[in-house]
DNA sequence: GCGACAG
DNA sequence: ATCTTGTCGC
């Protein structure tokens, strides 16, 4: 029960591309993600070079927005970058400079994240989206909930599908190096999920179905969390999300506890649901193992009042105290 | 100004 | 996901 791959170390690897920018020269934030292997790492790329720990050590001020304006610096200060890039002979002119002047797009990489999105697309030969031959009788749930020293706690709850009523529950605590890149959140949360459903497995607690907080096929690559740890626990999965990643959907006026599917063009991704009056809608997806129809119908006789389906909502609570409790204790 | 992305 | 007070609603 693995996934064969290596996860890379994400950090290295971009500290490793900010490293290569000459002195004198600039590049973009986006030019960086796409060093990277994607565009979707942007964001990430923005965030991790505001973080004093590791923006002092290295020549952050070369990065710059796509416009030729400076962005922001993890001093707090733009004038910082401003003196830095002047000190190395760039102009900057009215906080801005002239972009292809200085730009630098030179990065030798291995572009880690496009061999991960290579290999989600690779992993849908895998997929089975073949109605079960037996109603679940029990579903899990898992989901993480983040400690800030860099750990997080994977929640398992499982519920009995007749009485919706939680059977038996266990948490599990480990540190989490992967940063959260959209459609990359697998490569993040699956090796904590993975060892959760070890314990699960030896405790002798398999559910008949697991409710994956995240996406199953609702995935540009058609491959969500929910997909990736179905083939790689083999169990059946159904992704539960509560924003829509991607696809398109019709809400106006839906009914309580309505459906309508989130499409692609022709292509049906998965369903949005109305769980519950006067709340935000949620979205399902078969992960593994199961179709839509009875993903979504065992999605519905499992919603009690919450937003949530009660696999998901106990999974998340449990994680959630777990934090709280490992958080009280460190302070 | 608009679009903008699970956790 | 997480940071966070009061507030609105069932």
């Amino acid at each position: 029960m693995d996934i064969d791959v290596e996860i890379p170390d994400l950090p290295a690897a971009l500290r490793d591309l900010i490293a290569q920018i000459p002195p004198g020269r600039v590049t973009t934030y986006g030019a960086l993600a796409a060093a990277l292997g994607s565009d979707s790492a942007t964001r990430w790329v923005g965030s991790y070079v505001l973080d004093p720990l590791v923006a002092a050590a290295l020549p952050v001020h070369r990065i710059v927005l796509a416009a030729g304006e400076l962005g922001l610096y993890y001093t707090g200060d733009a004038a910082d970058k401003c003196l830095r890039l002047q000190s190395e002979g760039i102009e900057v002119e009215k906080d801005r400079i002239e972009l292809p002047r200085w730009f630098f797009d030179g990065f030798q990489s291995s572009q880690p994240l496009r061999t991960l999105s290579a290999l989600q697309e690779d992993y849908t030969k895998r997929l089975q989206l073949t109605r079960p031959a037996a109603r679940p009788q029990t579903v899990g749930g898992v989901d993480l909930s983040y400690i800030t020293d860099g750990r997080a706690v994977a929640g398992y709850a499982l519920i009995d599908v007749a009485t919706r009523k939680l059977l038996w529950s266990t948490t599990l605590t480990a540190e989490v190096a992967f940063p959260y890149i959209p459609t990359f959140l697998s490569f993040r949360e699956l090796p904590l999920l993975l060892r959760l459903l070890d314990q699960v497995r030896r405790e002798d607690r398999m559910p008949d179905l697991v409710f994956v907080d995240g996406n199953g096929v609702m995935h540009d690559r058609r491959m969500g969390i929910a997909c990736m740890l179905g083939i790689a626990a083999d169990v059946a999965t159904v992704g539960i999300s509560k924003k829509l990643l991607c696809g398109q959907v019709e809400t106006d006026d839906m009914a309580h506890r309505e459906a309508r599917p989130v499409v692609d063009g022709e292509e049906v991704l998965g369903m949005a649901l109305k769980s519950r009056n006067s709340s935000k809608l949620i979205y399902v997806s078969p992960g593994h193992r199961i179709d839509f129809a009875t993903a979504l119908e065992v999605t519905q006789s499992l919603l009690a009042g919450h937003r949530l389906p009660e696999p998901t909502h106990w999974a998340d609570k449990l994680s959630r105290d777990e934090v709280r409790r490992i958080s009280a204790a460190q302070s």
